[in-house]
RNA sequence: GGAGAGAUGGCAGAGUGGUCGAAUGCGGUGGUCUUGAAAACCAUUGUACCGCGAGGUACCGGGGGUUCGAAUCCCUCUCUCUCCGCCA
């Protein structure tokens, strides 16, 4: 979340930016501030009482000590007052500080200047792309392909546990493995320290990266213990560094982490979400850094750079996006996409989101750094992005890697799969 | 799952009602000494909020209670450890 003193010191320039993300925060920002100076008043006058209580304690504890209860028992007589004032004051500071909480997780995070508006992910801005469109005569669509070689099972998946959980079977159980391996070697020799992070979190995890409380419909709950099943690694493994407060040099932080995710998409389905192209539980390498604030943007670029270079080495044909204000998320203030092309389908596929989170994440993890030989500690940035999301780019490797012979596997993949066609 | 013990500063570890934001040791930082280093010695070393400042307030796992006063007593939750059971 943003930080109260920004707020409050560019509260102007928070409601025009917020603009871009079509968000209206005049009257939040102005609640806000109401009752932050709300918290602080307050918060001076308990003090106030506090600091009389504990005056008073202190010389009733001598009065006593040198036996001069009647006169200790006499002073007693004023703190019974003091008590109910502090009383009184302490819940309205907590019921402040809750109204103060609940405006703040309301108001995303602030677009970087770059980020051009839009509505939708139609006025999103293509960056730049490359790669060879492959030129197919009746491609056939991969929920076609899985089935001819066998190697992905819709139905087996929702025979056991439902849609949108599917199986992979012999050499697609291999190919899914055989590119985990490869993205987590490329994120490796990139020089990000791996981690195997947990796949549920509990609820301060959710609210550190900003899941909870406003996505929470997204995420499955085990409500028994009151986990959540992580809808990407980026969660586990941000929250690695919540309530941290690490050394300036040990910035950047540079971890990677495949795991499942797992994501309910209430709501969300429809044209377009045929096959892979949107499922329940799907593998994601992800990669994640913690960030010197004026050195993010550049790790940014190199994290973005990082995702290209990988698509490449797949050689499919990519295109990078600068999202819109109406399609960057609440949490994020820049953010590229990287799709490829999907010869069957004849579209572009999403398979990696690179963010900049600025401090926005920090804030609410209480992430932060310091300085040598400073006093203070300040809020470092997080970004993340996959590197990459594995159904896409099976669904765009066995499309446009379709010929007669069967699918040809990526070079690159081959050492990983142990063979390079499937047929 | 059953029984018991415990949670204190970066770490270890004292502290069972007031003088405790908290002994001591280690670690960190600065200094003295040294050609340099080590050792030794001296000083310093948590976070947040309010305040120009002096200073004030809160925090000893979380929440609640008793008391004029709680790290210390009570309740509750969470977590950790030990033993037993079960088990990849």
């Amino acid at each position: 979340m943003l930080t109260l003193k920004f707020i409050q010191e560019n509260k102007d320039e928070v409601i025009q930016r917020l603009k871009i993300k079509n968000f209206d925060a005049a009257g939040i920002v102005d609640e806000i501030i109401n009752l932050d100076n709300q918290r602080k008043a307050t918060q001076v006058e308990v003090e106030t009482f506090q600091a009389e209580m504990n005056g008073l304690s202190k010389k009733i504890g001598e009065l006593f000590k040198s036996g001069k209860a009647a006169e200790a028992n006499e002073a007693k007589a004023r703190t019974g007052e003091l008590k109910e004032n502090i009383k009184g004051l302490d819940a309205k500071l907590s019921e402040i500080t809750s109204q103060l909480d609940e405006q703040l997780v309301q108001l995303p995070n602030l677009p970087n200047e770059i980020v051009p508006p839009g509505k939708g992910e139609d006025d999103n801005v293509v960056v730049k792309s490359g790669g060879e469109m492959p030129v197919l005569n009746n491609a056939v669509p991969h929920w076609d392909l899985i089935k001819k070689y066998d190697i992905i099972d819709f139905e087996l998946g929702t025979k056991i546990t439902g849609a949108g959980f599917p199986v992979y079977k012999g050499k697609g159980a291999r190919l899914q493995r055989a590119l985990i391996n490869f993205f987590l070697d490329e994120a490796d020799k990139a020089g990000y320290e791996e981690v195997l992070p947990p796949l549920l979190v509990n609820e301060d995890s959710g609210f550190g990266t900003g899941q909870l409380p406003d996505k929470e419909g997204q995420m499955y709950h085990a409500t028994a213990d009151n986990l959540y099943l992580i809808p990407t690694a980026e969660v586990p493994v941000t929250n690695l560094y919540r309530d941290v407060i690490l050394k300036g040099s040990e910035l950047p932080i540079r971890n990677c982490a495949y795991s499942a995710c797992f994501r309910r998409e209430a709501g969300s389905w429809g044209a377009h979400v045929r096959g892979l192209n949107r499922l329940h539980q799907f593998d994601k390498v992800e990669i994640v850094q913690v960030a010197h604030p004026t050195k993010s943007y550049e790790i940014l670029d190199a994290m973005v750079a990082h995702v290209q270079t990988i698509v490449e080495k797949l050689e499919l044909p990519w295109r990078l996006l600068r999202l819109c204000g109406g399609d960057i998320s609440f949490t994020s203030a820049l953010t590229y996409d990287y799709e490829v092309y999907s010869a069957a389908q004849e579209r572009w596929l999403e398979v990696s989101s690179v963010s900049n989170f600025e401090n926005y994440q920090a804030n609410r993890l209480k992430l932060r750094f310091k300085e040598e030989g400073e006093k203070k500690a300040q809020l470092a940035h997080t970004l993340n992005g996959s590197a990459l999301a594995l159904p896409r780019i099976m669904a765009a490797i066995l499309e446009n890697n379709q010929c007669a012979e069967g699918i040809r596997i990526p070079k690159v993949l081959v050492p990983y799969t142990g063979f390079d066609i499937i047929n």
